[in-house]
DNA sequence: CATGAATGAGCTTTCATTCAT
DNA sequence: AATGAATGAAAGCTCATTCAT
């Protein structure tokens, strides 16, 4: 998918890479649908890690640099996210398939984001989050600059000024300042 | 494209939607490429026109409502531009050649991030903004949640909570807050 | 080819003769040169019964009618051949590749030549033939006398007098005779 | 035509390279088969010359040498004549049509061979080329000799050896010696 | 479970030709 | 006389899918 885009992902390109006969694909999958379906659920790049490991850092080392630290896996994860899915809105049918399909699991950016406000409620609670911010908002701004950079980046080819890194200590040092 | 997808754009679609033989296609495009490339082009949604407004309120009303209204310009053009954009993530080629027109326009977000975080530094000239908000990454942060937003409700099929103009306003307050 | 002419030749027609899906031709040549090719290389007419006939007559019988019979031979195999070549000047790349692939098989007119070279000399060598002859020059004669009718018969489509059987004696005569 | 050969010779081809619109040439022709039926009518190269001066050097300076210098035109001719003429079998309809028209002209490959025939009469006539041989067929001989050249020449792409000026004097020396 | 030949629909593109201007 | 937009048919080719083996 990164390299020939969802359209080039044929069940021949797929049978031909995986070392198997296109037929042997309908064996294990209905069609090119559920094949595709199977692939985008599989190998879902770690969102759980990072996060996990900031669930467990309340209260130790440096709040912000714990929101940094989490803030980079969740932009590898963007990175990886959208190429399985901004694609997808090529292919309406596939698209409805996959979104209903993390329906039903109830996966979706809001668990995330979660999970950051509540790190940041945390924090709050024992005053190394200045109080004044909202929660909620700033998770949702962290995700959503770390989402709109990852677009743009691979759109454009190219990464945006400033460096993650620059970038990441700001970002965070703005929605989620020490007090 | 918005309906069946950049997949489903097929020459024959398009002559049969234009109500034109296929081969009148070709008479005025070399290509498929190049006739996606001139759809694409044409028809941006205006995202000028909210900023342009943005630009001529400084000082007048209050900043707080001024960012409001613009973010909402940018929010619908932002629901548009991810329907025009995501797609072509199947399609390599044609996304190399779109990326390659607009940099030969010059064209892409910073743009409009440009003309926001001018609008904040001159109504933090003017005191109407809180002189400590960084208004580079205060502008930053305005079109990564419009474009987040609008990428996740288009994937989705439906609108996150909380609605947007409260979103728009809390976006704004801490963003940009007046003091 | 005979009855359409190479342009005639369509990966349509083809499928529609031969009985089956155009789809399926796919799964065994990868387009429609590679099928030509194939087409092109198969069903070569013989022309080696002919002559291995005349390698076989050497001092037996008479030369002259054993050279007589091996023209009739190569006149029917030039016959096939006009259809089969000519045409490909239409196509150079079609041309270019089977040119290839007979120079890679060390094809050519100059084996059939050779053959009746030696056969010639061989014959010379039992004062069956003049020896005064130019064996290499009355074999290329032969050759292109055969060529040249077949080619101009198949263009005007009708034949040339004098009528073959007699020419063919003439020509022997001429180029190869008894002393 | 020698380029892109007759399948590449389209409406669009010869409008592009003569530079006017597709549709001008509808106004001067009937369409394409008229088209390419003029095209192969005009630009005849001259083969009339090079007879011409055959037929007004009887008797002067070397029968031999005259016939030589003719046989050098006639391939020329040749040359010419493969490219326009073998590409016709690919395209039935047209060959047909050019065939018509030649016969309706009287034209083809026996006037010339009768201008060389006539020559060597009237050579023989003086004594200079021997007696015994058959003017029809030594006329034969050179069309065929010098056509089979150029054919096979232009379909391998490469010269024949020995090379011409030395094949044609062997040919002359064979078929029309002084004695 | 796996193959690979086969299919028919559909793809992008080019063709010769027409015709209002 | 000339244009160039338009056309419908057909070109070569690829697709997801089926099925006898």
């Amino acid at each position: 998918m990164r390299s020939r885009g969802l359209s080039g992902v044929t069940t021949r390109q797929i049978s031909r890479e995986v070392g198997c006969s296109e037929g042997a694909l309908y064996v294990h999958f209905k069609g090119r649908l559920e094949l595709l379906l199977a692939m985008l659920e599989e190998n879902l790049p770690d969102m759980l890690g990072p996060l996990q490991t900031l669930r467990e850092s309340i209260g130790r080392g440096s709040a912000q640099q714990n929101l940094v630290r989490a803030l980079g896996g969740i932009f590898r994860f963007h990175q990886g996210v959208v190429f399985r899915t901004a694609g997808l809105f090529a292919e309406p049918e596939l698209l409805a398939a996959y979104r209903n399909s993390l329906n039903r699991q109830g996966k979706g950016p809001h668990l995330s984001m979660r999970v950051l406000e509540e790190y940041i409620r945390s924090e709050q609670r024992l005053e190394r989050i200045a109080s004044r911010v909202d929660a909620k908002l700033a998770a949702s701004m962290m995700m959503s600059a770390s989402f709109f950079r990852a677009f743009v980046e691979s759109f454009f080819g190219k990464s945006m000024p400033p460096p993650w890194s620059k970038f990441a200590k700001q970002l965070v040092a703005t929605v989620a300042p020490e007090r």
